[in-house]
DNA sequence: CTTTCCAATGTGAACGGTCACATTTGAGGG
DNA sequence: CCCTCAAATGTGACCGTTCACATTGGAAAG
């Protein structure tokens, strides 16, 4: 009999029919549980149990004789039983809007790895829109899965509002710069429009024009904040910045209103894809770039050094800031302290769309 | 007393008041179950179970009264339990592969969504590589979440191939045309594929090339294959399809070798990405688009019309595919037979990457 | 005034794990 | 040889929900 095969260490035994013989005993109506396997490895539940937890005292013999029924009968753990006692989903939520766009969906994607090496599961909720209700929405619908935590992809502000309406107080991770409770923005966006913006200054614009992230997004802010910061130590004017929607399709129409009043030698897109929609505007009017205009990205896609020209641009290490973004949160879950990292350092990557300003650009009018 | 505030149902009374009575009466070490609502409502547990369940006979004021209830001390019934019992975990996972591209990306966002509608849950695995390690290794990964269907956006062979080694048997969509038991493909890639080439042929092009996608996406497979029905069709030579991995990189690598032996008017790229690409490297050369080559890509990512010149490509419906491809799946994990739909029908989009071929291209050489 | 029946509600037993607390076993010390 | 103790294992209860099966209470039917 298949048990026999099983216990009896030193009978040697055709595999496949041991298997054959204890999938036999199985009842067929349900995937086999901890008492199943405990019946044919003939120990208790318990000393089941202990195996699948790592706990220490098992004998070596009785571990190896446990984990293999497991593995002849492709045993699985129910994961619904166990989150039911011990109260710990192992999932973590990710509320995310745009997130067909690259940086969201790259962090995404880093967040999931990173999630999944910890043996954490990650469930994603996308925002259509951003009025409350989606966010209540979307939120309700990650806390019915238990989250135990909480990554923030979106107009942080409504969201801390909708998290606050809710009354939901799981740990979560925004990118937020200091915040009261909240935890800490892993990217340095603020030094990386610094840079951005210092780099046309150096190239000698005076006329430097800001197209924004949209109003309430932490990260657009803090574009602008650098962006700001910057023509003030340089003490320059500028108009009030632009505020799109992170799209090609805004850059395209925000670059022809540009167009409109020639009043600048170089913009500063606060997202790649809004920097593409400028460079078709421009090219639609026949203008030289970078000669009669320079063009600063911020992301540093991958399609951006195959835009044409080639995009100046920030990158940023979307992969790592999911990384961290996720060691901070589950070092909050756990309970654990995190030591406290510096900030990722985002990085100027020149190519052909910036060069030196135009004499006399604000005269060309 | 507070019990008395919502049994009493003329007793007008100050609602935050009784929201204190009610939630003072709570254990204060775990989140409310269904016999806190059972007790404070005044029913017993069953009762209130009936009505989150939408029972038909519940009287309409038990039902409001169990709601109100609930609503007040903020009930989530917990998933995990009627996970446990029900053995429906109203999860699908979703196995993907270069989910930070556009297309991939845009058809997980549109699944996450109807799957929310359809009130299921979604779980991600990313691939990072397409080795059989790595892919047994997610679909573990989703298996332990008890998934009840899987969409599969990734080199669909290999993933078949780890889930036959696994033995599972979850039902799952994938982009495969036919196939044995698996679910149809919601897009006709084929068709699609078939339009770009034949506008190309159209504008009087004969020599074109096309740039594929990986080797084992039945995606590409079937984009190639409609290039190649066409193409015979118009009785055409064509060089043996470039392979590709999607990507802008890639795109830009292959139009410089291409260029080596410029024996092409027009390309037919597998992917708005990889045209992107070309772009670059025929803008390296100097060349003129569309006088002197044709560009179509695949997709129509929202960039695309950004482009310089804005591309020619076929759009894709991904936000309709995803929602398809759940309608299919769901149906399959219902055992409802789902309507046999028409496949999606992709749409030919003429930009400014594309022209009449010039005059005895194969000639210029 | 029974009887029947259905609508509305209640009760006990799972579901598959983990926890707290036994119980058994074997080795070492006196 | 008995006692002690720790390592290894077993037992009962419980987590929060649903299911199958009572039970109750009126209204309609006879």
């Amino acid at each position: 009999m298949g048990l026999k095969c099983i216990i009896d260490s030193d009978h040697t035994c055709d595999r496949s029919h041991c298997k054959v013989a204890l999938t036999s005993q199985l009842p067929k109506d349900r995937p086999p549980s901890i008492r199943d396997v405990a019946r044919l490895a003939g120990v208790s539940y318990q000393t089941v149990s202990r195996v699948l937890n790592h706990h220490p005292s098992i004998r070596e013999s009785t571990r190896a004789r446990v984990t293999q029924v497991m593995a002849e009968i492709q045993y699985r753990p129910n994961r619904a039983a166990r989150m039911l006692v011990t109260r710990h989903s192992r999932t973590i939520g990710v509320l995310s809007a745009s997130s067909a766009e690259y940086g969201p969906a790259a962090s995404i994607v880093a967040i999931e790895d990173a999630a999944r090496a910890a043996d954490y599961y990650v469930n994603i909720a996308n925002l259509a829109t951003a009025d409350p209700e989606s966010i209540s929405e979307a939120l309700e619908h990650l806390m019915e899965q238990a989250i135990e935590g909480l990554v923030v992809i979106a107009p942080q502000v409504r969201v801390f509002d909708g998290l606050a309406a809710m009354s939901i107080d799981v740990p979560y991770v925004s990118f937020q710069p200091a915040g009261q409770g909240e935890l800490l923005l892993p990217s340095d966006q603020v030094a990386g429009a610094r840079m951005a913006t210092r780099h046309l200054i150096d190239l000698g614009h005076r006329e430097i024009i800001h197209l924004g992230g949209p109003q309430d997004w932490i990260e657009a802010d803090a574009r602008m904040r650098g962006f700001l910061a910057e023509i003030d130590i340089a003490d320059l004017n500028t108009n009030a910045p632009i505020l799109g929607d992170w799209s090609a399709e805004f850059g395209y129409f925000a670059g022809r209103e540009l167009l409109a009043t020639r009043d600048f030698s170089a913009v500063f897109a606060a997202s790649d894809h809004m920097a593409l929609g400028l460079l078709h505007a421009f090219h639609d009017a026949g203008l030289d770039i970078p000669a009669e205009v320079s063009v600063v990205g911020f992301d540093d896609i991958p399609d951006a050094r195959h835009f044409w020209p080639p995009l100046t641009t920030i990158r940023q290490d979307f992969a790592e800031i999911g990384r961290r973004a996720l060691e901070v949160l589950l070092g909050e879950v756990n309970g654990d302290e995190v030591a406290q990292r510096e900030p990722i350092r985002p990085e100027l990557v020149v190519r052909s769309s910036t060069g030196r300003a135009p004499v006399s650009a604000a005269k060309r009018r």
